[in-house]
DNA sequence: CCTGTGACCGGTA
DNA sequence: ATACCGGCCACAG
């Protein structure tokens, strides 16, 4: 009488889903915040992947840097920490980044 | 329960 | 191109 936990919906594992799809971002390849949300199925939970990784432990084997804005951009302000992190850690995967922006040959990227 | 917040997005001016 | 605005929705207090 279990039922399968098929239809468990629930936020928890919405969560575990946007991990994996951050996980499979490949090297030097980018994502928005917004496209991951629809690879993950929920179209409208772009700020909730935000919010996801926001809450990864500074030592997590996810590449949350690979994951930027629908503008192209990294969602920190410059003088923040995090801006430099991301954008040091894109350079060093030949992600090209031009005041905080990232060239359009990064895209592309899909499941 | 109600309110404010946010690593967002797309439309409009 | 930039600026503003409303929608979106989980989460914290």
């Amino acid at each position: 009488m279990n039922k399968t936990m098929s239809q468990k919906s629930n936020t928890a594992e919405l969560k575990l889903i946007i991990l994996q799809v951050v996980a499979s971002i490949p090297f030097g390849q980018i994502a928005s915040y917004g496209q991951i949300a629809r690879l993950s199925g929920c179209p409208s939970h772009a700020r909730f992947v935000g919010a996801v990784l926001k809450k990864l432990p500074s030592k997590t084997s996810i590449p949350w840097h690979r994951v930027i804005n629908s503008k192209g951009g990294i969602s920190f302000p410059v003088d923040n920490e995090s801006f430099i992190e991301q954008k040091s850690r894109l350079l060093q995967e030949g992600v090209e980044v031009k005041n905080g922006k990232i060239s359009l040959s990064s895209f592309g990227w899909s499941a």
